[in-house]
DNA sequence: AACCCGTGGTT
DNA sequence: TAACCAAGGGT
């Protein structure tokens, strides 16, 4: 029995070298003309690409600038990110999202001061081993600060492949990339690897887009087997993500007589792990826990009582909240919404000495490192006189 | 394998 | 507006 490989179990018929190589100049050709300026460009020191490449994980291309060029400007040495402190990496990171990615490149340096000596790792199975590196930053860094012939397959990668070979394979699942993975090791052009996977990537970002992709003004269109059997509408496929779910929180932005407020830090685990909040309580869980003696509507005068009371078992803190919310704000992750009714409070007695609350003076705001639905609490109150 | 993990921008 | 999308990785 012949054993058959990754593209034909995948019915994808790989092209003649002669296509392969016209394909690559045409690609090269259009990068070289059309490339993107962009900060991580001007550099082959794989300590800064690999920044970039973290940061850019799923966040687009303009947010991310300006948190690279402090990144590096701050942290210009890998040694430096092993030694800083988390808080100033999470000021550093704060508003990208995804914390855990640069509470991981920390782990990575000290990795690499351990394991290479403090020098990044040429080896992709090193790479590999690194810290929130897997296949695509791996080879995203191997090949751009290395010029090793190695795929990065990205979701702008998948999209673009799909079309041209029209592979109708799920882009949502994990185990498809290795399908495209085999794709680029025929196609990828191994004088210049690095310039090949960003050029694949840059076609993604501003050609071969997800909508208002207008194929016809492709260079490699006539490469695209997708646009000359006109099926390019039905790639890439892709399963719908399934619903967010919903979140209520009772919010409390308490303050003491020395105008400071008060923040409790999340668990070790889960959304903002580790991140400070104003105190949430949870809408079903404080029903589930008994607290159930309100009915909703515009009367929160019980639900108030009940908070108050809640607030002196838990926290052994005496407090007075105002009658009516501040305000009901919500925030978007990706796969959860949260509502936060937000009241303000005044602590009576100052003895909120658990080890995960803090108060903070509105001075030192853009000191503190907030998650975006802690500013969005901040900026809410900031503009309230309180009673 | 399926789910978790932020945020901002578009349609 | 709800849904989708963006240079993914960890568990």
């Amino acid at each position: 029995m012949k054993q058959k490989n990754v593209l034909q179990k995948n019915n994808i018929t790989m092209w003649s070298e002669e296509k392969i190589d016209r394909f690559r100049q045409t690609l090269l050709n259009w990068y070289d003309e059309s490339k993107r300026d962009l900060p991580w460009r001007e550099t082959t020191n794989p300590y800064y690409i690999w920044v970039s490449e973290i940061m850019l994980q799923q966040t687009q291309v303009d947010t991310v600038i300006p948190y690279y060029n402090r990144f590096i400007k701050t942290l210009p040495k890998i040694s430096d990110l092993a030694e800083a402190p988390e808080e100033t990496l999470l000021k550093l990171w704060e508003g990208l999202g995804y914390y855990s990615r640069v509470r991981n490149m920390k782990v990575a340096a000290i990795q690499i001061q351990k394991d290479f000596e403090g020098k990044f790792p040429e080896n992709h199975k090193d790479v590999l081993t690194l810290k929130g590196i897997g296949p695509y930053t791996a080879g995203a860094v191997t090949s751009i600060a290395f010029n090793q012939t190695q795929p990065a397959v990205d979701g702008n990668v998948m999209r673009v492949l799909s079309r041209l070979f029209e592979i109708d394979l799920d882009i949502s699942k994990v185990s498809t990339r290795k399908v495209f993975e085999e794709i680029i090791r025929h196609l990828i052009d191994p004088e210049r690897p690095g310039d090949f996977n960003q050029a694949l990537m840059d076609l993604g970002a501003t050609i071969c887009t997800p909508k208002n992709y207008f194929p016809e003004t492709s260079p490699v269109k006539e490469f695209n087997a997708s646009y000359l059997n006109e099926t390019w509408e039905k790639y890439p496929v892709k399963k719908k993500k399934t619903k967010v779910t919903e979140k209520t929180f009772y919010t409390l932005m308490i303050k003491n007589e020395k105008d400071e407020y008060l923040y409790e830090k999340r668990p070790s685990k889960g959304v903002l792990a580790g991140m400070f909040t104003p105190i949430m309580i949870n809408q079903e869980t404080f029903k589930e826990q008994g607290w159930k003696l309100f009915n909703e509507e515009d009367d929160y005068n019980s639900i108030v009582r009940e908070l108050e009371q809640y607030i002196a078992e838990v926290y052994k803190l005496k407090i007075k909240m105002n009658s009516q919310p501040k305000g009901i704000l919500k925030h978007v992750f990706s796969h959860i919404k949260w509502e936060m009714i937000v009241f303000e409070a005044l602590a009576l007695e100052d003895n909120a000495r658990f080890e995960n609350l803090k108060w903070i003076h509105m001075s030192q705001f853009d000191k503190e490192m907030f998650p975006v639905p802690t500013q969005k609490v901040n900026n809410l109150v900031e503009t309230l006189t309180l009673f």
